[in-house]
Formats: C-alpha cells, structure tokens, sequence
DNA sequence: CCAAGTTGTCTATGATACTAGACAACTTGA
DNA sequence: TCAAGTTGTCTAGTATCATAGACAACTTGG
C-alpha cells in the first residue's frame, strides 16, 4: 500500500489496517483471546510501516476491541450482537438472549408532518400530523442503534410522553390498545455514520452502519409505525430466516 | 468540523462530505435530478472549507453520482438496485426486473479444505474437500458484488469448470441434478471493503459493504454450496419481507 | 541468566489535507 | 444589458499522515 492509494479513497492508511483486522475478527480468522501476529508482521502483511500498525492497533484498542500487553503480544477482545429479523422482533427479547441487558433512551420526540414517503407507508395522506420520536437502544452500557420513528398524530397523541415514561416502543403501543404487531417489509443497506449518529452511537466518524427502513402493522395488516434505524455495524449481525 | 474530527477518526474530512451527501441522495432528500446547494452552502452546512466541498463533489462527480456544471450548479445521477432477499433467490432475476442485464464473471476456482465452520454449515467433517469459487456479479457493467462459494468436492466433483463454463450457480446445481434450491438463514452486516474487492468492485477504498454469508440447501433441507458474498453497498439495497 | 521476540517511545523528513483568500468563467433571471 | 449566483482555478500557510531508523522496556521459553 502507499499514500496514493489513500489519496484517492479518502481514507488513512492506519484506518484501512485497522479495519482489515477487525473484519478478521469479524469473519473468525482471529477469535475472542487470541494473540494477533506481531507488529511487524502485520506491517509486512499490509506493505505498511510498523508505526502505521501501531497507530491502527492503538484505534482498536482504544475501542475495546484489542488489548496489547508489553512484551507479549496483541489480544482480541470482542464480539458482535446476533440480531435476527423475524416477523416477531423485540430489542429486549434479543439482547436478554445474549445475555445482556437492554435499554432504552429518549433521544427527542417532537411533532412532524408527512412526507409523501411516510405517508405511503403509513397509509396516511401526505401532510399529516405526526409524531417523531428519536431513540437509541443500547445493550448493557453499549449503544446498538438510533432510529426515527414516526407514528400518527391522531391514532397516537401524545406518544412522545408515554415513549419517555415507558422507554419501550412496545410498551407504547400496549398503552395504545395495541395487543401485538408485525414487522413489515424492511430495507436494509449500509452506510457511513454521519457526525450526529457518530456522537449518539460512541462511533468514530468513518465507521460504517447498517441502516434499516421498516414499517410495523398490527395483525390485521394496518400500519402503525414506520421507522429509520441505524445500527453500529461493528456490534450487530442480521440473521434473516429463510 | 475540523482536522481534530479526521484525525481520531483516520477519514478525510472530504470523504465524509461526500458520504454525507450520498446517504441524502440515498434517502431521498435529493432525488435524482435535482440540484444540490450551492458549494458555498454545502461548506457552511458542514463548516468546512469550500475546496473541501469541491473534493467531495469531485469524488461523486467521479463515481457518477453527481455532475457539475458551471455557472450552474451540480446535480443529482444515480440510484440503487432494489435486492429481495427471499428464500428463492436469484441474482439474474433480480436484475432482470430492474430492467438490467446480469453478468456473471468467474474469478477463481480453488480446492480448499473445510475449517470447523464450513463444515458445520455444509453437514460434512472438518478437513472434507472443498471446491472454494470466487465469482463476481455485475448488473450491467456495473460489479455488485463479489462472493466466495465452497461446495463438497465429492458431491460436485469440478464444479470450478461447470462453473467457468456457465457463470451461473443455478446452472451448476442443475448440472449435478439439483433441480431447486432454497436460501437457508442468512447473515447479514456491514464493513469496509478491503483492498482486493476494492479492485474487483471498483470500489474506492472505504467504502462500505454489506457482507451476507448464506446457505443453500436442497428441498429436503439438505446443505448444498455455502457463500460469503461482499455487495457494494452505494449500489443495492437489500428488501426482506416479512 | 540469556536470547529472541514482543510492545513502547523518541527523532526526523517528505507528501498530503485542510484552510484562507482572491479572481476568472459561466449561467440565469430580472 | 446587468447583477447575482454559480462552478473553476490559482497561490499560500499550517497541521497531519506515513515513512524510516534507533533504542528502551518487557515477556517468554530454553
């Protein structure tokens, strides 16, 4: 590698060394307490000077994913939240799965008016009142995701307050009469956190996201809130069921 | 924003002008066609200098995201390619319906040994032959994605040259009798290419990637070909439905 | 204890990123 | 025609990135 190639891209060299290695915790070619290669191996592997390494090993460490002991060697720490998408998706439900304890956290609920989009999704018409509520879901003290949610202004006033009591989007929706509800079609794709979710996330700037688009029903197949989530792709995995 | 940001961060200030951008385009916020701000309030928007703008412009207008014209003002290119990931899955049908032209390219074709994960997920022991296939799929003459396939060597003996001769998994399943195939569970996150794919995507580096890593199997629920596919994120969107 | 291998720290140098300011070239609408 | 707004191009200065080399501090295994 070479400066050149991170002049096209944008991208330091150490940034590029670093995510290298993280995704080769990721895949399992390095696993959770393992010794990575040494400094200098790692430096030839990547054509790369050895304070390139360091720089990149330092990022890692830095965020809890590696650990460098003097003398010794460089240790894997982590790793990711299994998130599966079914038709029946609960936040709580999952991260209890793993062991861990979820909550919730009120970012911002304000009110807010219908774009043609969200009105489509929503099977409302275009112009109606919303409410948006921005939340962020962590799993024991670490932040999983920030979504937007929309819902109707007129079949749920007031859910701002009743989301900052109960923290719980399922919660809210029982508080409205609402017994159960499915996750409709859902668009997932991938992208680079901006400045706003970096902060909210404890994400450095660069990272990627996985960001999903999906709307909830109730069982008769009537919309009822249609959100706009990003998730740190570092700590999540999608499983989709056939 | 400042050098501080970029540099904890290890992404040029530009690039992350540029992504920012992106993901309006990609949420809709500026619909193709449209005019973005001027430079002068792009940089104000994201306080920064205007030759930095310049450079994130410079970068879309390269990619053909975005293209400039003078006196004027630069305006919206591009869209994504819609993807569904459902249990009877095919990439030629896919793009079909986008109204493109699919291509499939092999890269590769290796013999390989099955590590523990492999073989777990393709039902043989640890140590069975493996045929590894590195093949890339275009929509167009624009790469989509890359994907690594392992099939048993013993089930499908030369797989590599079926492959090499048809460039589609579907004809090579056929080959050997397969008449259907469903997806299995399916795993989905999101990282940052690295150099190789950067190459064969024509991607720059750092940009990110949605990683699926799936399993066929035959009607009777028997595993057939496993695959970890890298699809270049700015380019598709993944639809699951519920 | 010793040798080999590891991470930690220092100095130095050239290339690049970002900022700042000024002006040219062009388009659009009044 | 003219003024306002747009993109295109140039010059500079400062901070950061990446490389290079040397050595210290520490761990491990023989």
């Amino acid at each position: 590698m070479s400066m050149q190639d991170t002049a096209s891209s944008g991208v330091a060299l150490w940034r590029l060394v670093a995510d290298g290695i993280e995704r080769g915790i990721a895949d399992g070619r390095f696993a959770a307490g393992d010794k990575l290669p040494g400094e200098v191996e790692i430096a030839e592997t990547y054509r790369v000077n050895r304070h390139t390494v360091r720089r990149a090993l330092a990022a890692l460490a830095e965020r809890g994913i590696v650990r460098a002991e003097r003398g010794s060697g460089t240790y894997v720490e982590a790793q990711k939240l299994a998130y599966p998408l079914r038709s029946r998706t609960r936040f709580s439900e999952i991260v209890g799965a793993d062991g861990r304890e979820p909550h919730g956290r009120l970012i911002e609920a304000s009110d807010d008016v219908a774009t043609r989009e969200l009105a489509r999704e929503l099977g409302l018409k275009a112009g109606a009142p919303l409410v948006r509520i921005e939340a962020m879901r962590l799993a024991d003290r670490t932040p999983i995701c920030v979504s937007t949610t929309w819902l109707s202004a007129q079949l749920f006033p007031g859910a701002g307050e009743i989301f900052a009591a109960t923290r719980s989007m399922t919660k809210l929706l029982e508080h409205y009469g609402v017994r159960d509800y499915r996750r409709g079609a859902t668009r997932i794709t991938a992208g680079i956190v901006d400045a706003t979710d970096a902060a909210r996330l404890d994400l450095a700037l660069g990272r990627p996201i996985l960001v999903v688009d999906a709307t909830d029903h109730d069982l008769d197949g009537k919309p009822l809130v249609t959100k706009h989530s990003r998730f740190a792709a570092e700590r999540v995995e999608f499983l989709v069921e056939p």
